[in-house]
DNA sequence: AACTATTTATAAGA
DNA sequence: TTCTTATAAATAGTT
C-alpha cells in the first residue's frame, strides 16, 4: 500500500490506465466479454465495458436460472412485492416494445441508404455527366432525404414516449 | 484476434489470471475499489471482486447522476417477490442505459440532416444551377450520406447489444 | 505446466 | 497531467 496520498493517486491513475488497457486486450483478442468498475481512494467511479459494463453485469447477475424474467400477474397474494413486479413488468414491456419498433425503423432506414447509394451508381466519371443525369441524381437523392427524414420523425415521437415511461419508472 | 481456437483459449486463461492480478495489486496499493467479470470465449463467467463483486457493482448501479429506476425496499426484504424486483430493476435499467445512447444518436442523427438541409438550400429555381453548383450539392449530400451511414453503423451495434442482453418478459 | 526471449508496464523523476 | 528511462513484470512461443 502505497503511504503518500498524492503519490498513491498517481499510482491509482497509472496502473487503472494499464488495467483498462489489458481489459481491452482480453476482449480482443480473446473474443471475451470485460466488464470493470474501478473506485479512486478519492470514491470517484470508473468503468471499462466490452461490448459494455450493463451487458455484462447483466449477464453475470442473471446467470441463474433461465435468460427470461416470468412476472406472476395472477397471484392471489396482492402484497407489496408483487404489486411491484407487475408495475416494472408491464414498464419493461413498454421499453422493450419500443426498442422492437426502433430496431425496425433502423432496418428501415438502412434499406433506404442502400436504396439510394444503389440508385446514385454511375458508371461514368462525373465530369462527363450532363445536366439531366445529375437532376435524376438529386432526385433520387431528395427521395432518400424525404425518407430519412419521416423515420427521423417517427424515432422521435418514440423517444417522447421514452420520456414518459421514465418518468413514471421514476415514481416506481 | 488470436485465430486458432485453443491457443485463444490458453491466452485468454494466461490474461485472465494477469488481469485479475494486476486488479489485486490495484486495489491494495491504492485502496481502491475493484470489481471485474468476465465471460471466456466458451461462455463461463470469472469474476475479481475487492471487497467483493456484488458491493462493488451495487455502489455503481446505485449512483447518482445517472437515470436509474429506483426501487424501493430492495435492500430490506430478501423475499422472492422483492429479489425479482431487483432483478427486474436492474434489466430495466440495462434498457434505459442503451435506450439513452440511442437518443444520444437521433440527435446526432437529426442535426446531420439539419445540416445537409441548411447547405441544400438554394435561391435559385433548379433549371438555373450550373454544373459547378450541381456538383457542390452533390458533395454535401454524399457527405451527409456518411454521416448518416456512420449513425446507422452504431445503432446497428446497440441492436447487437441489445440482443446480447437478451432480456425477454414475460407477463401471465 | 515450465522455460525464456521479447514485449510491455510502471516507478521515479522531471 | 505528460514525458523519459531504468527496472520489473507479463506474455508468446516453445518444449
Amino acid at each position: 500500500m502505497v503511504k503518500d496520498s498524492s503519490s498513491r493517486q498517481v499510482t491509482f491513475s497509472k496502473r487503472r490506465t494499464g488495467l483498462f488497457k489489458k481489459a481491452n486486450e482480453l476482449a480482443t483478442l480473446c473474443a471475451a466479454q470485460v466488464a470493470i468498475v474501478v473506485f479512486s481512494p478519492g470514491g470517484k467511479p470508473y468503468s471499462f465495458g466490452h461490448p459494455s459494463v450493463e451487458v455484462v453485469a447483466e449477464r453475470f447477475l442473471n446467470q441463474d436460472g433461465k435468460r427470461r424474467v416470468s412476472i406472476p400477474g395472477q397471484v392471489v397474494d396482492q402484497s407489496q412485492g408483487e404489486a411491484k413486479v407487475g408495475r416494472l413488468g408491464r414498464q419493461l414491456n413498454t421499453v422493450l416494445t419500443l426498442l422492437q419498433a426502433e430496431t425496425k425503423r433502423g432496418e428501415v432506414l438502412n434499406e433506404a441508404i442502400r436504396e439510394s447509394r444503389r440508385k446514385l451508381k454511375h458508371p461514368k466519371p462525373i465530369k462527363e455527366l450532363d445536366l439531366d443525369e445529375l437532376l435524376e441524381m438529386k432526385e433520387s437523392m431528395e427521395e432518400f432525404h424525404e425518407n430519412v427524414r419521416g423515420r427521423v420523425s417517427e424515432i422521435e415521437a418514440s423517444y417522447s414516449l421514452l420520456l414518459l415511461s421514465n418518468i413514471v419508472v421514476k415514481q416506481a
